[in-house]
DNA sequence: GTCGAGATTGACT
DNA sequence: GTCAATCTCGACT
């Protein structure tokens, strides 16, 4: 029996916040994904700030302006979808036009349409399934197509969830080399979910 | 046209 | 804990 709901799009004053905020503030929420198959949806339960102008780590530093980091300069609520080896990450596009600003989705917990995401991502342990940037864009099936989508309507977007019980922050994971910028505590998880990548 | 780098994952010791 | 896989973009010749 699958569950099957209407998702309600967050509105656009939703993401017109300050960076770190809107991490926070994303947490609990629902990312949905239609495709001709379905729709996969999942709690976001980690998520990771990247500040553009200050940040060493983000792609936008420096205002380095280019084909690839053009969207993360565009209104937020925009998906930035990143290639990195062969897997994909995706990030929500935030603060003020211009400013290239963004909010990571480290991971989320499987909402519905989970046979689906089974389908596109085998895993013996369930937990295995989306506890990570790169595992959910696979199971959700989010590809470079959906660059650049504006994530207030179908198919991809993020819809009002619970608010979690108890968040924790800390610093951020998987970016070495990038000197002090590594130790700013722009990482935002939901205190004890299995999901969480680490 | 060619070369290098990157916000990760999974398998193996 | 270490290490290799595999793809797109961006810079340079």
């Amino acid at each position: 029996m699958e569950q099957q709901q209407n998702f309600e799009p967050l509105v656009e004053s939703f993401y017109q916040v300050p960076t770190l905020e809107l991490a926070k503030n994303l947490l609990g929420c629902i990312l949905v994904k239609q495709t001709v198959e379905g729709t996969t949806s999942g709690i976001i339960v980690e998520t990771e700030a990247y500040l553009g102008n200050s940040d060493r780590a983000a792609h936008g530093y420096g205002n380095r302006r280019t084909k690839r980091t053009e969207i993360l300069y565009a209104k937020p609520g925009h998906a930035y979808v990143h290639l990195i080896h062969n897997h994909r990450l995706i990030n929500v596009v935030s603060s003020m036009e211009g400013d290239p600003e963004s909010v990571l989705i480290r991971a989320v917990e499987p909402f519905s349409g989970i046979d689906e995401m089974l389908m596109r991502r085998p895993v013996k342990k369930f937990q295995n399934l989306t506890s990570g940037p790169g595992k959910l864009t696979q199971a959700m099936g989010i590809h470079m197509e959906d660059y650049g989508r504006y994530m207030l309507e179908p198919p991809l977007f993020i819809s009002e969830g619970k608010s979690p019980v108890s968040v924790k922050s800390g610093s951020r994971i998987g970016i070495d080399n990038t000197g002090e910028a590594k130790d700013y505590p722009y990482r935002f998880w939901v205190d004890g979910n299995p999901f969480v990548s680490k």
